[in-house]
RNA sequence: GCCGCCAUCGUCUAGGGGACUAGGACGCCGCCCUCUCACGGCGGUAACACGGGUUCGAAUCCCGUUGGCGGUACCA
């Protein structure tokens, strides 16, 4: 399915450096699909063209002209996002609303060359229109008094011969037809512009060579060719990325768990994970691999092989993702990243003996906590483990660790396996007891592992007062 | 309503007329490993939305239906 076939001369466009952008706005949190958004991109810029060739250029637009929502906490909240997942980019941020008064020049142009009119058309107007002229043809706000109203949102002249092609590299050749289309406000009467004429502009004056954007942009894409054609200025080409959605086939949102990049971040995943899981949401590489280190994916990553149909994000694949990444750390980065996202200190042995046993940065402190904080109050495991026979035979693992002085790791080892043998028990009928005598629940670290860390004097004395607190 | 996009296991996907008994990954189930929880290993479960064409042959091409999604704002 190669650009090839859908006549889309990408090969020949490859030997420029490719200037893409990723240009969100500003009235909300970072969320998922944005962010793949903003991979695609940055991945797109980052690869070279060919070997030894210029890498592109990323360019960061803050798309802030909708008054009513856009704030600068959102935009901060949105940068933050992008750095968090090392998303840098290479120009920018430009805000949109900085650039009023290129826009206000432009549509002054377009207004005297006759490509737009002003027009008070009303909705009902429209409707009125639609119902003398029937519902698929487009509205025209200047029929039969071109260019005499002074007042009023701008309008663009759609032809009303002809169609408009949009040339996509995943979707191939969308036409949309001048009759179905409405003739579209790009100013309101202010003056001020709108979405798909200042997005129209901005990628020109940016020199974008590749828009790359989520599917729901697909049908403004005509109003905004349409736009640069009045302006006789060259087109960019285009990729129309799929939609992601919750689990349930709808839109993403809170109710589905993590939504936004910053609640990811919040529930421990990392940042690379995420990068990887992301781009494997509409888009594959040709060998079926999965997990792929950043630099795998730059390499990889192609335009063409990006899927046409919308993807659900699965959290459950994120956190087995997730959790390869974290057994593949070195011990000392998955410390380091533990007590950033604790705001603890001193983990790092916790750290290494927990390392191949959570998925998350968050799943850590449930799971060891208990060395820094105490035991933790699970009734349940403690009637289980520590019942007459379980305190009997912590009492006599008590014995058999009090008596020697090596907490080594393999020491432990050496004492409670001994101590196994001449009861002639199971492992766990000595480990799950120990175990929830010093972690208070049944769940830990390798218990070898756990005592050792915890050291002599600790663990007697948490084996004492579980053998207290049971008695009485 | 109108315009447009999309349709393979529960999920992400491979596939692009014969290599399909439809492959991989997550999940799930079973077994092994095992001190708990995990990790790891092995095996299994599970899909071409439906109906018509075209063709010797269709998951693959065409049309229709159904379904999902998007656009249709003086939002982005």
């Amino acid at each position: 399915m190669g650009a090839d076939q859908h006549g889309v001369a990408l090969n020949s466009m490859a030997r420029d450096p490719m200037r893409v952008r990723f240009a969100p706005s500003p009235t909300g949190a970072l969320h998922i699909g944005g962010a793949r958004t903003a991979l695609f991109n940055w991945l797109l810029a980052h690869g070279s063209p060919a070997p030894g060739e210029e890498r592109g250029t990323l360019v960061l637009r803050i798309e802030d002209t909708d008054r009513e929502r856009s704030t600068p906490e959102n935009v901060e909240q949105i940068l933050d996002a992008l750095r968090w997942l090392e998303l840098d980019w290479d120009e920018g941020p430009i805000l949109q609303s900085d650039r009023a008064q290129r826009h206000g020049e432009v549509l002054q142009s377009l207004l005297e060359s006759g490509h737009a009119y002003r027009s008070t058309a009303t909705a009902d107007d429209v409707k009125n229109y639609k119902e003398r002229h029937g519902v698929q043809q487009g509205f025209r706000g200047d029929e039969g008094r071109a260019g005499d109203q002074k007042e009023g949102a701008v309008r663009l002249k759609v032809p009303d011969e002809g169609a408009t092609v949009v040339h996509d590299v995943i979707r191939g050749d969308t036409r949309f037809e001048h009759v179905h289309m409405d003739d579209p406000v790009i100013a309101r009467s202010d003056g001020s512009v709108l979405y798909n004429f200042a997005v129209a502009i901005d990628d020109l004056d940016a020199g974008i060579t590749h828009v790359v954007r989520g599917e729901d942009h697909l049908s403004n894409t005509p109003k905004q060719l349409l736009v640069l054609e009045a302006l006789g200025a060259p087109q960019p080409l285009y990729a129309h990325l799929p939609l992601l959605h919750g689990p349930d086939g709808r839109k993403l949102s809170k109710r589905h768990g993590a939504a936004s990049v910053q609640e990811l971040r919040e529930a421990g995943f990392l940042p690379e994970a995420v990068r990887n899981y992301l781009a494997l949401l509409g888009w594959g590489s040709d060998d079926d691999a999965t997990v792929m280190s950043t630099e795998e994916l730059v390499e990889k990553f192609a335009l063409e092989r990006v899927s046409r149909n919308p993807a659900q994000f699965d959290e459950t694949k994120l956190r087995w993702l997730n959790g390869i990444y974290i057994r593949a750390m070195p011990p000392e980065e998955l410390a380091r990243r533990l007590e950033e996202f604790t705001g603890r200190e001193g983990l790092a042995q916790a750290a290494r003996i927990s390392q191949e046993k959570i998925q998350t940065l968050a799943d850590f402190w449930p799971l060891a906590g208990f060395f820094y904080d105490g035991v933790s109050d699970d009734p349940k495991a403690r009637a289980k483990w520590l019942d007459e026979k379980g305190r009997e035979t912590l009492a006599q693992a008590r014995t058999a660790l009090a008596e020697t002085d090596n907490f080594q790791e393999e020491s432990v080892q050496r004492v409670l396996d001994a101590l196994q043998e001449r009861l002639g028990c199971k492992p766990r009928d000595i480990y799950q007891p120990l175990r929830v005598a010093i972690a208070g629940t049944a769940i830990s670290p390798g218990i070898f592992e756990s005592v050792s860390l915890m050291g002599r004097e600790e663990t007697l004395s948490r084996i004492d007062s579980a053998l207290a607190k049971v008695a009485s």
